[in-house]
DNA sequence: CTGAAAGCGCTTACAG
DNA sequence: CTGAAAGCGCTTACAG
């Protein structure tokens, strides 16, 4: 045979001298029964000796569905959405699902073509950790939003952000801290919104509470800057409440650079509880977010969605996790000198 | 109406009053000079009025492409293919490509049915850091390996990784250092293999190497046990080479746990340069791998591939970053106690 | 136990 | 400028 392009169950039947259907019945595992045992092994070696797949486009029509889920993440760079993914799959892999990543958005932009290919084919969306909006273009496809603004109409699984927050506060208040700067997220999504409202009622409700604020990148240059800005005030803060850990890895050099301890003379605390939380010394305080577990009941929720049934917004509980970077709080001392 | 199923482009045809022909011409974008600009209107318009999107599957079928690559990786928790990804994205997007990410071997496993779905509804794989095997399944699919074993037929972009150990090893020995570990990663992947092929060969040749080595998961504490393991050994090594960041930050806390130094009493050298690296105090000198590039020239290989060009094997440098964790090697010492 | 036929929803020559 | 028809490669009733 000259150069010839991908078999296909035409050409499987052909070679095993059979029908089409009988080639899909065999290839399906709906045989037994109605092909004979040696007709079936027949079609199986044909189908090994051209090496056939089948051509996926052709099933999803024929069958109307793709047994496939897109993860929509704002990024694959952040240690957070690996965990997602993980748990989502675990999920979907007992339901026959395959799951897919995809950045949004991304460089491709709509007005190419109003034929997004990846963003088509498959079944349904888990999108993570976006604006609603975001779904605009994909109304009619079933979509669950994770550690996502709740009040849209969209089935959503949250992370208790404010009662990690609270957590925080409880324990910081414990150790004798009322002045707490906030070193935020100078990202607009909905979880840094609702860690920023929820910090700034529990400091209010703290006798003598004082909330100073700045916004950094996260990245750990940035996050230094700020937290160095914070630490450098007439009258700063005792605490460093962070809203993601690596703004703590940089909340740790500005301390460090200023000639102040961490915990001893400032505390600090994160978010997320990724590696990097143990990693750095002393080890982070920190809130853990069961991002796994976000993944996993993300995919459930979806898994019912395209049952037809009306999932529950679920909300998964963030732990605070003591460890060495909190102490309690030193006697007060002037502004650190830059 | 009642429920009903979504609408396609016979439906938005009726709508508009016009064949479907005329439907596909005008929403392909490729009516200009073939169909009247009032009659694209109303083509425009119905398709708007019904929500109409074009079904990818049959898009596919047809014209048997899905301009979608799949970018395969062992794991996503790793902070390396985050990078890969939107290096891959970036130049797709510039071909009206899209990329999605999948990782395998994934919980689904193949015995499930032989119709895996999003692994054949592409174009093309990029596969990350992985056996050669890993391709079997999809032979006949145009693929391109990253950071995997170039000695196979499929094309391959690599890393410089025998360079980066000769960088870390000449830097090491020009501060003096001749007794060096070597805390390997236990992953069974070529790029480690490399790793430490090429570290035992530079260590020989130096004058007075001794190279000692043990191993370790990509994770703090075992990398933490790991470096103990070295450093409490008789004739202790002053320099761990670490085979990844993460291991090095697990190498850190093996010298601060046994009271020593990072760098005066040991240096510590990482691999790959990920945000950790610079998180960490004192920040790590490391080899820095182009990840982001590693995916674009990955995507622009792939790329090459389908136009049906043989593309050249690709090999991009690392680059040692010289920074806080290496020092002047300190006089002999007896081994640490734990 | 096996095959012929219809049809999933597109796109693209081909006619007119 | 517009439409009727074929066909991409499957799967699934339906006949026999």
């Amino acid at each position: 045979m000259p150069a010839m392009s991908r078999p296909t169950s035409k050409d499987v039947a052909h070679e095993a001298g059979v029908s089409q259907s009988t080639v899909s019945l065999v290839l399906g595992g709906k045989w037994t029964g109605r092909v004979s045992p040696a007709t079936a092994r027949s079609v199986h070696e044909a189908a090994e000796r051209l090496g056939y797949r089948p051509n996926q486009a052709a099933r999803n029509l024929r069958l109307g569905t793709t047994r496939t889920v897109l993860l929509m993440v704002p990024t694959l760079t952040a240690p957070f959405f690996g965990p997602v993914y993980t748990g989502a799959v675990r999920v979907a892999a007992r339901h026959g699902f395959g799951v897919v990543a995809y950045v949004w958005p991304d460089d491709a932009g709509p007005a190419d073509s109003p034929f997004a290919a990846p963003r088509e084919a498959i079944d349904g969306i888990l999108a993570s950790s976006m604006a609603v909006d975001a779904l605009a273009e994909f109304r009619g496809t079933p979509a669950v939003m994770l550690d996502s603004d709740p009040s849209g109409t969209v089935p959503t699984v949250g992370f208790g952000v404010a009662d990690g927050m609270r957590a925080i506060v409880a324990h910081l208040a414990g150790l004798g801290h009322h002045r707490i700067g906030h070193v935020a997220a100078a990202v607009d999504q909905w979880t840094f919104r609702a860690r920023a409202h929820a910090l700034a009622t529990e400091v209010g409700a703290l006798p003598g509470g004082a909330l100073s604020r700045t916004t950094s990148a996260i990245e750990v240059t940035s996050a230094k800057a700020a937290a160095t800005r914070l630490l450098t005030r007439p009258d700063p803060p005792t605490a460093l409440v962070c809203d993601d850990d690596l703004i703590a890895a940089g909340a740790y050099k500005a301390a460090r650079t200023l000639g102040l301890d961490v915990p001893s003379d400032v505390s600090v605390t994160g978010f997320d509880d990724v590696l990097l939380a143990t990693a750095l010394e002393p080890e982070l305080t920190t809130v853990a977010l069961p991002a796994e577990e976000m993944g996993a009941q993300g995919m459930q929720t979806l898994l019912e969605l395209l049952d037809g049934r009306r999932p529950p917004r679920r909300v998964l509980p963030g732990v605070l996790k003591v460890r060495g970077s909190t102490a309690p709080s030193p006697p007060p001392r002037r502004a650190a000198r830059r």
